[in-house]
DNA sequence: TTGTAAGCGTTATCAC
DNA sequence: GTGATAACGCTTACAA
């Protein structure tokens, strides 16, 4: 049988009441040496108060639901550290869901996280999520930070780089190494990081008085098989092009499997850039150069959000939360003549 | 306000009991017509039911609590994988906990998860645990299963691979292309994996009549960057050696920089081996040679059996689950003459 | 087939 | 400074 609270009062000598008070840390209303005696009781015991009966009466689970597409994208391990660090700071622990891009799948989750009461949710790469379901959490009032989401909505908080920056800074980067037939790989077609990433693509292209060429751009929607592919199907058409840019590192890394299959020589007869620097891209061979995004940081930042709007300390955080990239420059691209 | 059982009940004109009894899906015990048009004021109403309710009736919160030391390390991120998506299937969610191999981080997770009632949990590397912690989660009679740790209690259920088998295969495979000099790269040193690890290499050693010679053994706790500090110093020590095993591959990442650093050519003048497979080493130049263990099963393998135990099947149950390694021949392995 | 009512372990309100 | 007691939203005997 679990040890209660009840158990513990009548154990002190004192009502369920005081007890509470002192593991509630409430500073006035009880005397030191009750206090003590309490503490002293509750120790002997190894007594742990039932989070989900103090749950039902708070409302609050000290929970925070993280709803990511897919953990094994070395980039997400990284931002849920963040995530995890901070919360546990905080006192906060995290319960993390993959939704896998797809509709159905993080409907269940997030029902999970209401039905459970979670404090707040961290909600990453919301593309896909449906009207209905958004209107829902709006509806049960969730406390939500959304990170590299479409979700543009004047309540909403968002978080993410700047990708038309960042895109534009390779994209004059590469032409100032001679590049002027430049493909785009992005991941999926709708997402928020992929449609902006192509809009900062299109702007630089127009910038550089470069004639867009829809045959350079493919899709494979961030994952390293499809990538391969996408890129098989881009050289399949014979349509000329001396770099490409990956809007993941994961499919730079299909990018450099597909070019190896045909024997095409990465930096020179094809120069490659990723986006998102995760710790592998500098161990490939040739060493990736990449857009670095904070992904710890982001975490970090995205946890301290919510915690923050949880907690009602709403003053200072802006909606539009935006973090910096950094061009890593390795050896994955050369010059043109 | 949040809409209840009880406002089911009133919409739908019928008690709460017969609400519980169909969101439940008792069959029997209520009428067909009552059943659907039940179900339709649910429905019309977005009505969930509050799980923190449900669980302090239930003592139950559906909830699969996983500890594990570094989420960033990419063997992780497949394990999770297999964990989630197996939890997701019975209705279960996890809740993710990195420990950091930290009793005190550690301690304060498995505290958090008690106080919620998690149903039950997954504990990887549980190697730093306090007896006091261990004796206490007994008493708790936690549902626990301990994942590549050294809990060994006739009580407790353990899921792992053959690691002495798996280090003895290499150490024959390595002989087999003619290395006897052979260093060893441990994890962190009192850790089950390392030790076992350690304890095949000993075996191989003194079958194959080499003689042991501990200026060949350091230990790289695991991460990349330990790691390369762990080669240099090997190298260091000017004990010439032809072939190291590494005990994760991340520490065979640390390996390669470390003999770049000094002109060591592999596989030409050194071969190293790895442990894990992640998805990377068959990226890496060369290619790994590494010993593959099956994360995402063993995840998959983890959470069935908890679930298992959590809902009381344990007949056919093992107390000691062990899975299978497999060599993955690449090309970070020469011959010697 | 349906409903009443007692609990689950806390916090919060209000007396004393 | 301390303690009854009523919630919180649900499940589950037990009755009807």
């Amino acid at each position: 049988m679990k040890i209660t609270i009840t158990d513990i009062a009548s154990l002190a000598g004192v009502s369920i009441t005081t007890v509470s008070r002192v593991i509630n840390n409430k500073s006035k209303g009880v005397s030191e040496t009750t206090r003590q005696k309490v503490w002293r009781v509750i120790e002997e015991n190894n007594y742990q108060p039932n989070a989900i009966a103090r749950g039902l009466v708070t409302k609050s689970s000290k929970i925070i639901g993280l709803l990511l597409p897919d953990i094994t994208n070395p980039y997400y391990p990284q931002f849920s550290k963040g995530i995890e660090d901070t919360a546990t700071r905080h006192n906060y622990n995290v319960i993390l869901c993959e939704g896998g891009n797809d509709p159905s799948k993080e409907k269940v989750h997030l029902d999970f996280m209401t039905e459970h009461y979670v404090s707040g949710v961290v909600y990453s790469n919301a593309d896909v999520i449906s009207d209905e379901t958004l209107e829902q959490m709006k509806k049960k009032e969730m406390k939500t930070v959304f990170v590299d989401s479409k979700i543009i909505d004047d309540q909403a908080i968002n978080i993410h780089v700047d990708n038309h920056k960042a895109i534009e800074e390779v994209m004059h980067y590469l032409y100032s190494r001679g590049h002027r037939k430049i493909a785009f790989l992005g991941g999926i077609k709708d997402s928020y990081s992929t449609a902006t990433r192509f809009e900062g693509y299109l702007k630089a292209l127009d910038d550089l008085f470069i004639p867009f060429d829809q045959r350079l751009v493919v899709y494979g929607d961030f994952v390293l098989e499809k990538a391969r592919v996408a890129v098989r199907q881009l050289l399949d058409k014979q349509v000329p092009f001396s770099a490409i840019i990956c809007c993941n590192d994961m499919m730079a890394v299909g990018a450099y499997e597909a070019f190896n299959e045909r024997q095409i020589k990465i930096p020179e007869q094809i120069s490659v850039v990723g986006f998102d620097d995760i710790y592998m891209s500098k161990h490939l061979t040739p060493r990736l150069t990449t857009i670095k995004q904070p992904a710890y940081e982001m975490g970090q930042k995205s946890a301290e959000t919510v915690i923050a709007m949880i907690e009602g300390r709403l003053e200072g955080i802006k909606k539009n939360i935006i973090l910096d990239t950094e061009l890593m420059i390795r050896d994955s691209v050369a010059d043109i003549q």
